[in-house]
Order: C-alpha cells, then structure tokens, then sequence
DNA sequence: CACTTGACCTGTCCGC
DNA sequence: TGCGGACAGGTCAAGT
C-alpha cells in the first residue's frame, strides 16, 4: 500500500512522536508479523531507547540503544499508529481512519515507559516488523539490491537514465515499478508520472527516448515531492503515525480518476491492465507508440 | 535472463 | 440476503 512518500510522512511523525522514548512491553499475536525470539525480545527490545526514525525506500527503520533496530515494511495494508496516554478513550480526530486501539488489525503493540503505544496495524498480514542487529541491516537482501533514493540530490538525470536502459526490455512501467531501478515508486506513483511524461505504461524501454526518460525523471520527484507535502495519498488504509488521512489523491490526474474527463485533452480515463496491476492513463495523451 | 504467475492474507464490492 | 469471483497501493519465489 504505502510508497515513498506515505513511509517517508509516517517516518516524520514518528519521528516526532516516539524517539526517546522508552519501551517496556510488546505484545503481538501473528508470528509471521513480528518473527522474533522471546529471548531477542527480552535482552534487546524491552528496556531499549528509540533514538532514531529513518526510511530507506518503502522500509522503515526505528534505531534502539542496544544497536538493534526494528525492520518495518508495511507492505499493502500496513499502519503504524502512536497513541499517547491522555488520548486514550477520549476520542480521535475527525479525520482519523483509526477507532479506538488495538483493533481486530492490530498484530504488534509497543508499550512505552510513559503510557503511551505504538500499534502496528496491517489488515492483510503483509507487512513485517522485524528485530535485527543495527550492523546487520545493511545485509538484508532487499537494502542490498534496492535502487538509489529518487530524491537524493546527488540523483540525476543521467544516474535515472543509465538504471532504466539496463531494463531496455521491460515494458516502462515496469521499470519504474521495480524496487532495484529507483526506490520507493509503486502503482499509484507510476500512474501519476507516466501520465505526466505522456508515455504509455506497455512501452517498451528501449522505445523510450533520452529526452522521454529525463521528463519521466522530472515527473517522478516533482510528484512525489507534492505528495510527501500533501501527506501522501489515502486510497483505502494508509494513515499517518497519528491515524490520519493523507489528501495527495485530490492531485491525482488519473489514479482512481476512471470514467473522468483528462485534465489536457478531456478525453476519457481508463482503466487497464499492465504487468498484473491495474494501470489509469489517458490513452489519447499516452498513445502507444509503435515504432 | 526477463517476464509472468502464484503466494502471502483479509475485506469489500459487484453481479447474479 | 447470499454467494462467488475479482480486486486492492508490495515483494518474493517459482515457473516459462
């Protein structure tokens, strides 16, 4: 569910919300969810300090003092939602997605030394919570293959062009798709930046000019720019540390935006399939090109 | 090697 | 109202 900019809004609030803190149970019950040993759970995580929050493509990372460091992917349906003492009972935002918690979602609680939690929420038992020496992170297969951060200063045109023509063969949405080209873009951001390059989602990469690949590079930070702005998108789960909704969708040109007039041409938005994944595009501005 | 499919799960929505 | 099937924002392994 949550891409780049929706991990990098709940990593600023919890951020904000938990470093300090000091943790002193965990409950969870779904092993698949938090695959941990009591005995790991006991000399590294109960009586552990947060000290840091960070995010490395959709994956974040909540650094204790023991030098472990909890693995958070949250996947489709994945939530991690900070509940402060005084808040409990006493009702929540108005726009809040989350009741009262824990909740039939709820698989792991993190209970800190002032009252306060920390609920991971996932639905669909995707996400993962994982308990891994701070050194060892680095070694986890996914951090070793995933491509650079697209919003790095140091990424370039030429660094995005170079990665996708490696990828020549695949169809551009695809490549834009795939975790070891660029970090953190998934389905609704593809849409989003492909509709803005005008480049259809089954074209090949290789049909894919220079010039094309450099409006695509564009278009990839500037939107996810705006949504980490707007909070990231809420479509159906994602929420932010606090339980609330993000309003990127309200920018959206062509993401759940079927049977609506384009915004350029006014034609038409459909709804098709392309690697497995439901794909919106304007097919008048995004026409195929066959040669 | 590169791409597609199935698996991991639950919930919702749509058509009959 | 009930039931079956398709579908949902991610990733990985296995198959072609």
């Amino acid at each position: 569910m949550p891409e780049l900019p929706e991990v990098e809004t709940v990593k600023r609030g919890l951020k904000r919300l938990i470093v300090g803190r000091k943790i002193i149970n965990v409950e969870w019950d779904w092993p698949k969810s938090f695959p941990s040993s009591e005995e790991d759970v006991n000399d590294y995580l109960i009586g552990s300090v947060i000290t840091d929050v960070k995010r490395r493509a959709k994956v974040l990372k909540i650094e204790l003092d023991s030098d472990y460091t909890l693995v958070i992917h949250l996947k489709m349906t994945g939530q991690l939602v900070f509940r402060g003492d005084e808040s409990f009972g006493a009702g929540h935002p108005t726009d809040s997605l989350v009741n009262d918690l824990p909740d039939k979602s709820t698989r792991v609680t993190l209970f800190f030394e002032d009252g306060s939690k920390l609920f991971f929420n996932d639905q669909r038992k995707f996400g993962w919570v994982r308990l891994i020496p701070t050194d060892m992170v680095k070694e986890i297969n996914f951090f070793k293959k995933v491509g650079p951060e697209p919003l790095e200063d140091s990424f370039k045109a030429a660094d995005f062009i170079k990665r996708f023509r490696r990828r020549n063969n695949s169809g551009i949405k695809s490549a834009l798709l795939d975790q070891t080209v660029i970090a953190g873009v998934g389905n609704i951001y593809a849409d989003e930046a492909l509709y803005a390059a005008r480049i259809h989602p089954e074209t090949k990469v290789t049909k894919v000019s220079d010039k094309k690949l450099k409006q695509l590079y564009k278009a990839v930070r500037e939107i996810l720019t705006i949504s980490i702005e707007a909070g990231g998108s809420t479509d159906r789960n994602y929420v932010d540390a606090e339980g609330k909704k993000g309003s990127y969708l309200k920018f959206a040109n062509v993401f759940r935006r079927e049977g609506e007039s384009c915004m350029r041409c006014g034609r038409e938005i459909t709804k098709i399939k392309v690697a497995g994944r439901g794909t919106h595009i304007c097919s008048f501005c995004q026409r195929r090109r066959l040669k």
